[in-house]
DNA sequence: TATTTATATCTTATAATACGATATAATCTT
DNA sequence: AAGATTATATCGTATTATAAGATATAAATA
């Protein structure tokens, strides 16, 4: 039977703990909402401006802003639609992919460290989990 | 035998994905500087303005002025050190733990609904795996 | 053709970020 | 004890980020 309130709770400090140990020094100092952004961008496909808009909950207009300094920063550029040419896709640059992957991902040679020191068997139960979790996370709609 | 390079980058696609499904829905936009510091105070004990200065990596007068907003706030309180009493420790109140957690931890009802769909070995490799993680996380020093 | 839709721009306002200069008080040095 | 050092705080100043309302433009739709 499993104890999941303190499943959860486990599994979020030990998530925090994690990032905190293992995240990457970044220097470019890129703000919240460039960010939640870019998030965004990098797991959905062909998003609008508006789309944008909607998810970090601000108006049309200021998410057109927003977008047009990623693109002055060089972090993503626009692709109008060509079946509705009033739509503008924002796409990633490989700049914005690099530059979101610092402020998200875990650090390579950190990550890889830890890796090393796991048992074959503690290595393969990481890769397990990771499975799981990213395969029930993908479903959940909300 | 371990393919590492392979694994971590399985391992940060998943995180990032994982983290995006099951993130909080946070209305409180708090900045990025903000969110850095709170991460940082939050695992560890007894840090002076001067640490956090360091930490950020910006002049202690600017360091100063972050606290002060973030005391404003209510995120932080700070206590004057008795042993040298020009040191002053950051310490973190409940609601700047509730806003550090909207913004860093899985959002609970998510995490649990997605350990609901796992089958008991599955949740209990998920366990495992961040016992793994976190322990040797924590060794790394860099 | 009139209306709606998707973006963009312009104006205005506030908050965030940062640093140099300076102030203050505590501690350490000589 | 006097002077130097250290830890914070504050003031002045400048830039960037954030946001929205009003307005403009161009494409699609009724």
């Amino acid at each position: 039977m499993k104890d999941l309130k303190n499943l959860v709770n486990n599994i979020n400090e030990k998530w925090t703990d994690i990032y905190h140990s293992l995240h990457y020094i970044h220097q470019e100092n890129i703000s919240h909402q460039a960010v939640r952004l870019l998030q965004h961008i990098e797991k959905r496909e062909a998003l609008t401006v508006g789309d944008l808009a909607d998810y970090i909950g601000v108006s049309h207009n200021t998410a057109s802003e927003h977008i047009k300094r990623l693109i002055k920063k060089g972090l993503v550029s626009k692709k109008r639609s060509s079946e509705d040419e009033r739509r503008v896709f924002v796409i990633m640059t490989p700049e914005g992919r690099g530059v979101l992957n610092k402020h998200t991902r875990l650090d390579e040679d950190k990550l890889e460290n830890v890796l090393e020191n796991l048992s074959d068997s503690e290595a393969e139960t990481v890769a397990k989990a990771f499975h799981f979790l990213s395969r029930e996370a993908r479903k959940c709609s909300w």
